[in-house]
DNA sequence: GTGAAAGCGCTAACAC
DNA sequence: GTGTTAGCGCTTTCAC
């Protein structure tokens, strides 16, 4: 009523909320100390820098990582897709790579692939809106599509979990084709005469299968092959076996692509009857927390998640600092850990 | 050497990426079309949208959304804050959240607070600086620095798997306490005369803890009790039954704090030659996906975690549309399964 | 050590 | 249906 002419824009835009020009204000400074204060410290003096904390604090202000991220091309977060966080598997990874990364001050987008490709594709321009510093691939099998858009957006790409001949940028994993040969060669060795297989349908569960069952054809033995949809539940395990019986029920020894599918297995044996190891073996894959504790005590394949979460973290921090990063592909084995199962 | 007085800052800033002017000169319109055709195609007409789409993937354009964030005051970012991915007990909640979420154009950010109140208030001001379109929190214990900032940050916030009296914004959940009272009728009603429990030392199984010890006590039966450190892992179980049996060894029936820690439980028992449950009698919490399973089949409390993932979504969904969203605070229940294990 | 000006890439508001 | 203008909140650049 009273007012005269106001600007109609007045109260147009603004998220209503406490700025970086409300605290400079109240700090009696312009917000570029400010910012100088909450960035570089070491920048501002110490009597500026107390107003400014002052300040900070009565207001409540946080600062606007989305502002901040645009005007200095820093976002400081990291991606991080996986095919799903229900599996117990690449946690370990996330884990670390959440924790190196937040020690550099990023934060972690986790994105869920499903197994997938399709869904991979919607969620890889999701992320690259974002604009991540980094992006951390479980895997190395991606489609054409997914590929040409990773490569091409500049941003340090790290796949995991796998090797490849032909990385997108950098890479740290194991190969899994030796996996399967490492524990083909095992099972011999421990005697056993008809080893079969369980295994997942993904990629890498493929390629251990095939290493697997290549090793011992050339021994002369042709190993019987169980597949299950990927993520293989303890249901799957338990399942697997009894399929597996009806088609071949001499198997003395099995080799599963994960320890949860070994676990179902094993339980499934006993619930026939069966003793473990003496009737039938079992080994599994990923050395779980609960492997060593089952009963018997799961044999199976180590790798080692958290370190492959660091490197996948230094990678990119040494990428956005201009370090030399050196080798860009990393192979950091496996282990067959020897337990009483198998 | 040619160059006179080109202005000193001509190549300052930038991405160096293709944005939406380049789109724009592209297609032959202006930034606001192209902003259009990617956000409303409905408001552009057909010959625009098909020159944008043909200058969107020529190009490789791929929208930054901390720009489009920053000016729309719609950051496209829900987060999602669990003590830790690690247990599969919250996996099912922030995969429907997710879900949920995706179909209304929102990211998750996922926030790994650990079980100690110090990491979730670090946690909370990094998330807060996304200016997320909301929070949502497991669990209703925070601490008083916590609640302050989400009360105050103006974001909506949703509390999960639990109930409070005080809560923080909106609430989707079920009584933990409740759930202890109904464990333990379910084992009286069974004819259990020596029921313990062993709970992990976080929050909500002390709840869960309290309901169970107390309905015993109210039938004279006093109830031992162990506790593990969160989060409880299947060794945890193992040795939890060691305890439990060596400070009370004729314990007839345990309520674990989870259905991780009851498989620890059951497996240690067999391994000391008792039948479950005959000898002893075993429940878990959480229902997850192994315990229909187990040999015997494990009783558990059965929670709907999709369902609160979904509730929550749509909160916040609603409150981002300015939809009257109706009560704040929803008791999604839960339900004893009854199985073999007790 | 501090500040003024400019602009990151996008969209809200308004005009035509 | 499309364009112009003016910011969103912050940091870079340059000047003092």
């Amino acid at each position: 009523m009273s007012e005269t002419k106001t600007p109609r824009r007045a109260a147009r835009r603004g998220s209503g909320g406490v700025t970086i020009n409300d605290v400079a204000k109240l700090a009696g400074v312009s917000a570029i100390t400010v910012s100088r204060a909450l960035n570089q410290p070491a920048t501002v003096s110490p009597l500026t820098l107390e107003k400014v904390k002052g300040a900070v604090s009565s207001t409540g202000y946080v600062p606007n990582l989305l502002a901040g991220g645009l005007a200095s091309n820093r976002s400081r977060l990291v991606a991080a897709l996986v095919p799903t966080i229900v599996g117990p598997v690449f946690v370990q990874t996330i884990e670390a790579l959440t924790g190196a990364l937040a020690e550099a001050g990023c934060q972690v987008l986790l994105g869920q692939s499903g197994y997938a490709d399709s869904r991979e594709d919607a969620l890889i321009d999701a992320v690259i809106g974002r604009r991540p510093e980094g992006i951390v691939l479980t895997g190395t099998s991606h489609s054409a599509e997914s590929r040409r858009k990773l490569a091409a957006c500049g941003i340090p790409i790290v796949e995991t979990w796998d090797l490849s001949q032909t990385p997108i940028d950098m890479l740290v994993g194991f190969s899994h084709t030796e996996v399967g040969v490492a524990m083909a060669k095992h099972l011999i060795e421990r005697g056993y005469k008809r080893p079969a297989i369980v295994t997942a349908d993904d990629h890498r569960a493929s390629l251990r299968r095939q290493g697997y069952v290549d090793t011992l054809q050339a021994q002369g033995i042709d190993a019987p092959a169980v597949q299950v949809p990927a993520p293989a539940t303890f249901r799957d395990g338990r399942d697997a076996l009894a399929r597996l019986l009806e088609q071949t029920p001499k198997v003395d020894a099995v080799f599963c692509s994960s320890d949860v599918l070994a676990h179902g297995l094993i339980t499934e044996a006993m619930a026939r009857g069966f003793k473990v190891p003496r009737d039938i073996a079992v080994a599994g894959f990923g050395d779980l927390a609960f492997a060593a504790d089952l009963h018997p005590a799961l044999t199976t394949v180590h790798v080692d998640g958290p370190t492959m979460g660091r490197q996948a973290a230094r990678f990119i921090t040494d990428r956005a600092a201009g370090r030399d990063p050196g080798p860009k592909m990393r192979d950091i084995g496996f282990s067959i850990v020897k337990r009483d199962s198998a």
